[in-house]
DNA sequence: CGGCATGCAGCAAGCGCTTTCTACACGCAG
DNA sequence: CTGCGTGTAGAAAGCGCTTGCTGCATGCCG
C-alpha cells in the first residue's frame, strides 16, 4: 500500500489536518511541529495524492497548453516559453504546477475534446496557441466551451490566436495581416509584380490573415491579384515543395514566391532549385515566422519575425495572474520584417 | 455550482451508481436506462470530475512524456508520435487519455520533480525521452523514482535513452555509437584525416555515445585522436557556430566537422561560410538525427537518420500495453547513414 | 486575579465518484 | 407452488485529502 497522509500523521504524532497544513503552508504551524512532520514525510517518502487533494480542495495544479503541431518548432517555442512562466519545476513561480502540452493536430474535434479533458481535470488554466479554425459551428462550440471553463474558474488565454467571439477571453493575437502586408510591400518595392503565394490550409484564421495582408499590399500597389497565383497547402515543407512546382507549372513568369511560413518557404526553395532557378536572381522567396533554421537557409530567408517566445511568456504570465491582461483583454503582437538573402531585385 | 453525478442521476431518475456504470460501461445496464442517463448527461452538459473519479477508482488517465527541450523538433517529433499512440482524443486507443508533455530543459532536478508530480497524479504511464544525465547520485535517484512509479502501477518506458541501471524498465535506445561510427567511417572513407568534432553537453549519454562512436571509427582507421579537435557545447545552432569558430582557431588544417546533431551542424555551416570556406570543397560537415530541415540546408546535410517517429510510436504502444516489449526489455534502434551534399572528398 | 485575545492543533464533515454487496423482480425448473 | 438462477438497480462505504469549527493552553490586559 502506498503511504497516506494518515501514515505521516501517525509517525509525526500529529493529526492528518496538521500534516496537510504543513504541506500546504497556508496555516500557522509551530516550527517544532513542522519539522517533525517534514521529517516524517521524508522518512516515509510520502507523495501527496493529487486527485484526492484536488477533489477536496476543488482546485488542481494542472495547466493545459493546446498546440496544433508539437513537432513544429513554431509551437514548440511558444509552448516552451509558456511552460517556463507557468512555474513548473524550476520555474520562478511558487507552487509547482504540471504544465501539459496537448497536441490537437489542427483538428477541431480534438481541440474540443482536449478542452473537455482539461475541464474534467478541473485545470487551473489553459492556453490555446495557434490559429483558429474558421467554421461557424465549431467556433460556437469553442466559445461555449471556453465560457464554461471560465465559469468553472479555469483561466484561459489565447496566444497567437485571434479573440474568440462570444467570450471575454484574453487574447494575444499576432499581426499576421500587417506582417504579411509589409513583407509583400518589401517585395513590391524591390520591383516584383508577379508574385506567387503559397497559403496554409483553408479555414484557418492564420492562413486567411496572412493571405489578406498579402493581397492588401498588392492592391495598394495597384497590382491585380491573379487567383491562379495562390495555392493552398499544409504548413510544412513538403507542401511548399509541391505548391511551388504547381505554381511554376501555372505561370513561369513569376519572380517571387511568398510562403505561408518558413517551412513552406524552404520547400519552395528546394523546388525552385531543382527547377534550375536561382534564388534570388531568378525568383525571390519569403517566409513567415523566422524560426531558428530560417537564417541558415542558403540564401538566408527573408521573413517576418514573430516574437514567439516573448508572446508565449507573456501569455503564461497573464494566465497565471502575474501580469495584467492587456486593456480590453486583447493585444496585437506585431512581427518584424527581416530582409535577408532570399529576396532581391527581379530579373528584368 | 457545477453539475455532479447526483444531478444527472436525479434527472434520469436513477441512482448515482447507475450513472457511473453507464459512463464507464463496465457493468450491464438496461438499454432504456442507459439512454435515459445519456440524455440527462447531454441535457445537463455534465462533465465527469476527473480528480474524484481518479480518487475513487485509484487510477487516472494521465500519461506523462518527459522531454529535454520541447522547442527542439527532435523531441517534438518523438512526443508527437508517442502521443498519437497513447490514444488521446482521436487516437486509435479506446479510453481517452490526457497525454502531458513535460519540458525538463535537460535539468536533472526538473526531471525528478516532474516524475514526482506525475507520481502525485498517479499517472497511468510515463515515457522518458532523450539522453540521460550521467551522474551517479542522479542516476540512483532516478532509478529509485522509476522503481517507485512502477510499484505504484505506473508503466514506464524509456525512448531514445539507454536502460536505467537498477530498474527493469523497458528501454528503446538509439544506437548512437554505431551511427556515429558509421558516419565518421564514411568521412574517413572519403579521405578525411583531420576531423573536428563538436560534441553535445558533457555528462550526457547521448553525447558520450556519439563521441565514442566517432573516436572508435578514428581508432579503427589508425587515426590519432587529437583532443584539441573536440569541443563541447549545447545541442543548438549557436553552439555549433561558436564551436566551429573555436575549432578553426585551433587548427586550420581540418577538412571535416562532425556535429553532435543537425542543429549544431547548421551552425557549423554558417561559421564555415562566414570564414570563407566552401562546403564541402574546403570542409565537409556532418550532422546527426536527420531532422526535417536537414535536407534543405545547402548543401543538404550528410547525417544519420534516427527513426524518431517510429521509435516514439513503438514506445507509446508498449507503454499502453498494445505491443510486446522487446525481449529482455531492451531494444537498440539503429540509425541510417544519409550521405548528402555536405560531405565530399577533402581538398588535397 | 478574572477574563479574553491569541496561537496552535484536532475533530469531523465533506469533496464527487466507484464498487461491493444487497435487493428485487422475473422466469423457469423441479 | 416453491425455489433458485439471472439480470438489473440501489444503498452505502469508502478513496485520501482539505478546512471550518472547536478546544485548549498561553500570555496579557484591566
Amino acid at each position: 500500500m502506498t503511504v497516506t497522509l494518515a501514515d505521516v500523521a501517525a509517525r509525526a504524532q500529529v493529526s492528518p489536518a496538521t500534516v496537510s497544513r504543513v504541506l500546504n503552508g497556508n496555516y500557522p504551524v509551530a516550527t517544532s511541529t513542522r519539522e517533525r512532520v517534514l521529517r516524517a514525510v521524508d522518512e516515509l517518502d510520502y507523495v501527496l495524492n493529487g486527485p484526492a487533494s484536488a477533489l477536496a480542495a476543488a482546485t488542481s495544479d494542472l495547466v493545459g497548453i493546446l498546440v496544433n503541431d508539437i513537432a513544429d518548432p513554431f509551437f514548440g517555442i511558444m509552448a516552451s516559453a509558456i511552460q517556463s512562466e507557468i512555474g513548473g519545476p524550476g520555474g520562478r513561480a511558487g507552487g509547482e504546477r504540471l504544465a501539459v502540452v496537448c497536441n490537437t493536430g489542427g483538428s477541431p474535434e480534438r481541440e474540443l475534446t482536449y478542452l473537455t479533458l482539461l475541464q474534467r481535470q478541473r485545470a487551473a488554466a489553459v492556453v490555446l496557441t495557434g490559429g483558429a479554425v474558421e467554421n461557424a459551428p465549431h467556433a460556437a462550440a469553442m466559445a461555449a466551451k471556453l465560457r464554461k471553463l471560465t465559469e468553472a474558474g479555469t483561466r484561459v488565454v489565447l496566444c497567437g490566436r485571434p479573440p474568440a467571439d462570444g467570450t471575454d477571453t484574453v487574447a494575444l493575437a499576432f499581426d499576421n495581416h500587417g506582417g504579411a502586408r509589409e513583407l509583400t510591400e518589401h517585395l513590391i518595392g524591390l520591383g516584383h509584380r508577379r508574385l506567387g503565394y503559397i497559403a496554409g490550409p483553408e479555414e484557418r484564421t492564420t492562413t486567411r490573415h496572412r493571405l489578406e495582408g498579402h493581397r492588401a499590399a498588392l492592391a495598394a500597389a495597384g497590382i491585380e491579384g491573379d487567383p491562379a497565383l495562390t495555392v493552398h497547402g499544409r504548413y510544412d515543407r513538403r507542401s511548399g515543395y509541391e505548391a511551388t512546382l504547381e505554381l511554376l507549372r501555372r505561370d513561369t513568369s513569376l519572380t517571387a514566391v511568398v510562403a505561408a511560413n518558413d517551412s513552406v518557404a524552404l520547400g519552395a526553395c528546394a523546388a525552385l532549385r531543382e527547377s534550375g532557378l536561382r534564388i534570388p536572381e531568378d525568383v525571390s522567396v519569403a517566409g513567415f515566422d523566422d524560426l531558428p533554421f530560417s537564417i541558415d537557409a542558403v540564401p538566408s530567408l527573408t521573413t517576418v519575425r514573430l516574437p514567439l517566445a516573448e508572446a508565449g511568456a507573456r501569455a503564461g504570465r497573464i494566465v497565471m495572474g502575474r501580469e495584467e491582461p492587456p486593456p480590453g483583454g486583447i493585444a496585437t503582437v506585431r512581427g518584424e520584417l527581416m530582409v535577408r538573402g532570399s529576396s532581391g531585385v527581379p530579373r528584368s
